[in-house]
DNA sequence: GCCCAATTGCTAAATTTTTAGCATCTCAAG
DNA sequence: CTTGAGATGCTAAAAATTTAGCAATTGGGC
């Protein structure tokens, strides 16, 4: 299972994993649907087949239709999204990553949403004094 | 200037640009050392030539060496980056992306960066509130 | 100046990726 | 059953990417 590998994957082939990490679950029409500059139908089987050889994906025949996945689990494949950001951006600052990410596009969180996120940080920092303790 | 096209990266090129904005300034050689399954020397630099060309990297002369820099900044390639984790992760949810990320690794943080995070909140809850007044 | 390691400028072959096309099959509607 | 749209299985050519290699240059040490 190649899952530590996602940095090797060509140029369509990240563009198909990311559309099915996306929506779960595709028929290659929403596929090519999703692609930027999407090139013909059959190219985008070709591709998806490619990434099924490669166990990136798994399908499934539906009334005579394959739905993909990816063959990776979503909990996994975001650890490595978000390794790969930290390391990148923030030099591994998981404070600075939250720092960005909530100025991303001035974009303003609910009452709702800044509650969550009392409640996590409320939760780290439980998880921070109970091994201070230890 | 091609911004918006980091979707578009081949699989070295896209390598060469994390390992870029990493390091902020790189000669040839680091980036080769830095590189997965790195290829020689040559085969490296004739890559970032590629990302020259393309206008995603630039580069000055050191004392007779070439040294390599992102063209496009930092803070608009985190946003690309951000923008890109939280749409096929997260459906767009900075609050479930800030969950992830804080749960990563199992990673603990320290009292200060707990402190830091709290800051960050209160920011952005004042911003929340001041927006709800008008 | 000489020498040598490291570098650049440039090229093109090797390899991989991307793309489209064709024959055949499937399924649903009439 | 027929028909036709949509699908699959498969192929290989076109295009892009990756790679290495060579000649020439550069810079530093002696």
């Amino acid at each position: 299972m190649p899952h530590s590998q996602f940095a090797n994957l060509s140029r369509r082939e990240r563009q198909i994993m990311d559309i099915l990490y996306e929506k779960s679950t595709c028929s290659a029409q929403e596929v090519q649907q999703a692609l930027p500059n999407p090139p013909g139908y059959s190219a985008v089987r070709a591709l998806i087949a490619r990434l099924v050889e490669k166990k990136f994906v798994v399908f499934r025949n539906e009334g005579g239709r394959y739905m993909y996945s990816p063959a990776v689990a979503e909990d996994q494949a975001q650890n490595t999204a978000i390794n790969r950001l930290l390391r990148t951006f923030f030099k591994g600052s998981k404070v600075k990553a939250v720092n960005a990410l909530l100025d991303v596009d001035s974009e303003s969180l609910s009452a709702r949403e800044i509650e969550e996120l009392e409640r996590t940080i409320a939760r780290v920092k439980q998880a921070q004094e109970t091994r201070a303790e230890e």
